[in-house]
DNA sequence: GTCTATATTTGGATAGAC
DNA sequence: GTCTATCCAAATATAGAC
């Protein structure tokens, strides 16, 4: 049987964080405060406390819905089997997804909320993200950790240049297939060389 | 004839400078307050207000320190005439003075002080940087500005993830030279491109 | 220039009635 | 579960004496 108190309770709870979300978007991730939040969703602030212990542990749901839209979205990145393209792809995805939300990006991958840090359980989504690129990068035969993480520092220095310098502009974003390009061909001619057969490519 | 009061006043407010990037090294860019400010150098805090009219005011006086000190340092740099080893010894040079110093990497390059922006003259010191950057790449004879927001994002990219995912370490800065070498040969060889000369390599 | 005292705002969080 | 009332802490900034 329905349990239509619980289904209430769960409610609440997911308007809470959409409205954080709304007013974090508005005036900024650190700005978040409880009277104001409480107040965009019809209550008194102590009363968000039968919801959530603490400020942080609405950081905490705020930071696993960005982790379970990341994975979600990231699962429709469907590849194609052509590496360079499906490269292209998915980093177009990622930096997409974290541009079109620098409040979430800010919560997600730069941490600047004094004191806060994602609990065991939502860290562990941020890391199935990680997981599946490294999943993917394997499927193109990357598979050493150096590459994954010039990979990973391509990704967010495209991404921070665009929300810190060009905010709503694609200065930055125009240069993701580039910048992927530049990256496919030094991988893959990296590996060729450690077979010794780079240089007998033109002979 | 000097003047033994301006002296001792900029004395002070140096004093205060250097006491502020004490206090948010230690306790983080958000966490300066004026309060502790005052304390750590012998002052109550409506003492500071003889010398800086905000917080704000403090903040600038930091930043434009940092600029200056970046220039400082950037002008040590000098150019051997082989461009690989050039840039990769100002991508070295780049990240390594954003990464040991996270404070003020925060300060100049993230903007995450609600409500902080420089002023105008100090603003000025930070986009000499920048162009001091497009001159030594037009001196390795790459001109074009996507080039140059392509290296910046790298650089950017290198920092933030050795900044937020391994401090203290080198993870990310090890990656420097060989990210530079993936950048030098891109842009060299789409040069060429250009040049309808790619497809000649081999003949 | 520096101090004491204080205004003012803002915030997270709790107690206890209903 | 929600409210009113309140606590407690911290912060920037100002007024005015010395």
């Amino acid at each position: 049987m329905r349990d239509r108190r619980a289904e209430r309770r769960e409610a609440t709870l997911a308007e809470i964080v959409d409205a954080a979300w709304t007013l974090v978007r508005r005036e900024g991730l650190a700005a978040l405060s409880m009277r104001d939040l409480a107040r965009l969703v019809g209550m008194q602030a102590p009363s968000l406390y039968s919801y959530f212990d603490s400020k942080h542990a609405i950081y905490d749901a705020m930071f696993a819905q960005g982790a379970r839209a990341y994975l979600d979205e990231e699962a429709l990145v469907v590849p194609t089997g052509d590496p360079l393209a499906d490269l292209q792809a998915g980093a177009r995805f990622f930096v997409e997804f974290c541009v079109k939300d620098p409040a979430r990006y800010q919560l997600m991958l730069q941490r600047t909320i004094p004191g806060f840090e994602p609990s065991p359980a939502t860290f562990a989504l941020s890391i199935e993200g990680l997981n599946r690129l490294e999943a993917r990068l394997t499927g193109m035969g990357i598979t050493d950790h150096r590459s994954l993480d010039l990979l990973t520092a391509v990704g967010t220095g495209i991404t921070d240049q665009q929300i810190s310098n060009d905010p709503g502009g694609d200065r930055w974003i125009s240069l993701v297939d580039e910048a992927m390009e530049m990256f496919f061909h030094h991988v893959t001619k990296t590996n060729k060389t450690k077979q010794h057969t780079r240089t007998k490519r033109c002979a």
